[in-house]
RNA sequence: GGGCCAUUAGCUCAGCUGGAAGAGCACCUGACUUUUAAUCAGGGUGUCGGUGGUUCGAGUCCACCAUGGCUCACCA
């Protein structure tokens, strides 16, 4: 038992006896390393220093250097180059503004610190206090009087050239990735920009950010299979949610009448280049509006975002141009399958008439015995219609049966007022008017409880306490959820969301 | 989950029809007081992803497994 309690303790602390207590384990590279700390403490030098006060971040000297030539700095990063000549020695610094080069000369530095200097490796974190000065070359450098050794590195870096390529090692060592592979950091910093836009314009537009349950009793409002956990004290299962939707409309029903929610949902479904299972999602409602409203609020969102963090509405992704300013096409679901496959939908009774439809169209298509008209026009428009839309278009009046949440349209009560934006062939935002027909919603409900039973792990589950909340009375409102991992992927020209993502989710190794 | 591809030094990669594991960077030793992919002289640091098999002999051929990439399926 106390075996076991020693154990815990050490997981807890972190150490890993495997990797770091085994010396034999450890290559020459680690090693000598680790030689080089032993010394350093050995001459008094303390190889993980505390806090250190600096004067200038890199790129500010390198950008005034007119004003600061010859004047005093002190600079703090890491050292990514090393460059020794003998009795002076050049090396190059990076902080979190970039890199800048230090000059550290024996006659100025002293014997000690000189060889302090030379024993430091590309990795290390220094504090450099010098004057600033420009080479016979012409860069612009730090020429130091006194350096300080702020945190000594154990692991060699990725060689200076290619930098990390692997592309497994990039997300399973993201850290490494960031300190060599500058665009990486890049891509980070543009991705909280988007992030900020997106609040600051909602906010200034009199929406609310507020924060509902990660962790639901029922995971509703979408249609996906959820991860299951257990609460211990509680003695129950919870979902981590799948989506926002339910909580943030019960706001609506309680007054709140333009709220807005930036968070991570959870889906328990494959992983690819478009899909990973934490994603981040931005739900909008806005009482007394409907889907229109949310169709152009989608546009001057966007598009605003982009010209405020990229100073442009006009993007490429992937070598393709797209134009994000608005007005966005808008087409409705019957009318995009019959431009692009020839169907026409509105012409079709019902299933059996679509099945023998989409047959004689020659379109090859797994189609499920208990498919509905609706069921079929979305996966004709999936397979035929959606890659095909690349610049931002507008898909509106989807079919009841896969918009178990929309209000159905008053002259077709087969369709609803939905629509999808589509960017790239991919979907980017989803949005509605919403039901708040409470008996209308209990029947749907009921419909996708049916196919839960019939094996339809994605299907909504039923959930009374919604109904409950719409037989309140919930306000007409306009509803628009947005991927923003995707919405990122797009303003940054990453093609994997796992390059838009700091720790995608990863199988552990062995 | 299916298909295809990849896995060799810390990193980036070569290694042909099976015949004694290689390069560059990094690292170590030495020289060098404005270099910058610093240079010059010397040094190879390895469970060839793992386990079996075929063979006199396997980094190389075969099978299985692991991880990853692309892609299809599912989804956002």
């Amino acid at each position: 038992m106390s075996g076991q309690k020693k154990y815990d303790d050490r997981a807890v602390s972190g150490i890993n006896i495997s990797n770091s207590e085994r010396e034999e384990d450890l290559n020459e590279l680690m090693r000598v390393r680790r030689e080089k700390l032993e010394e350093l403490r050995g001459t008094g030098v303390e190889p993980y220093g505390n806090r250190f006060e600096r004067t200038h971040l890199a790129r500010s000297i390198l950008d005034d250097f007119p004003e600061m030539e010859n004047q005093p700095v002190v600079i703090a990063g890491r050292i990514m180059s090393k460059r020794e000549m003998g009795k002076a020695s050049f090396a190059h610094v990076q902080d979190s503004s970039g890199q800048i080069q230090i000059y550290v000369r024996l006659n100025d530095v002293g014997p000690e610190a000189y060889d302090l200097f030379r024993k430091l490796d590309i990795g290390d974190i220094v504090g450099v206090k010098g004057k600033v000065f420009k080479t016979r070359k012409g860069e612009i450098t730090v020429s130091a009087e006194h350096f300080n050794l702020l945190a000594k590195s154990l692991r060699p870096l990725p060689e200076k050239w290619h930098g990390l390529r692997d592309v497994e090692l990039r997300y399973r060592q993201r850290y490494v990735d960031l300190v060599v592979n500058p665009g990486v950091k890049e891509v980070f910093e543009t991705r909280s920009k988007i992030i900020r836009a997106l609040r600051s314009f909602l906010d200034r537009n009199g929406f609310l950010e507020v924060e509902t349950p990660m962790m639901q009793v029922i995971a509703g409002g979408a249609v996906a299979r959820p991860f299951v956990t257990h609460h211990n004290a509680l003695d129950m299962n919870l979902y981590l949610r799948i989506a926002p939707e339910l909580f943030l409309k019960r706001l609506l029903v309680g007054g709140f009448e333009k709220v807005y929610e930036i968070n991570r949902n959870f889906r328990n479904e494959g992983i690819s280049t478009k899909h990973n299972p934490e994603f981040t999602m931005l739900e909008i409602y806005q009482a007394y509006a409907d889907y229109s409203d949310m169709m152009d609020l989608t546009e001057k969102l966007i598009s605003s975002v982009a010209l405020e963090v990229l100073g442009t509405a006009s993007i490429v992704y992937q070598g393709e141009e797209i134009d994000l300013s608005p007005k966005w096409t808008r087409i409705s679901m019957l009318e995009a399958v019959k431009l692009h496959s020839g169907l026409d939908f509105s012409a079709v009774k019902d299933a059996a008439e679509a099945r023998r439809a989409v047959k004689q169209a020659g379109i090859e298509l797994e189609v499920a015995v208990s498919d509905s008209w609706g069921d079929i026009l979305y996966r004709v428009f999936e397979e035929l219609v959606e890659p095909k839309l690349i610049q931002p278009t507008f898909v509106v009046d989807f079919p009841v049966e896969v918009s178990p949440l929309a209000k159905r349209k008053a002259e077709e009560p087969g369709l609803t007022y939905r629509f999808e934006l589509f960017i790239y062939g991919r979907e980017l935002a989803n949005a509605f008017s919403e039901l708040n027909d409470p008996i209308d919603q209990k029947g749907r409900f009921a419909k996708q409880v049916e196919k839960r039973r019939a094996g339809d792990e994605e299907a909504h589950m039923m959930d009374e306490d919604y109904i409950n909340a719409l037989e309140y009375g919930m306000p007409p409102a306009g509803g628009l959820g947005i991927g923003i991992d995707r919405l990122i992927m797009l303003l940054t020209n990453s093609s994997s969301i796992r390059d838009v993502i700091l720790f995608p989710l990863m199988k552990p190794r062995d």
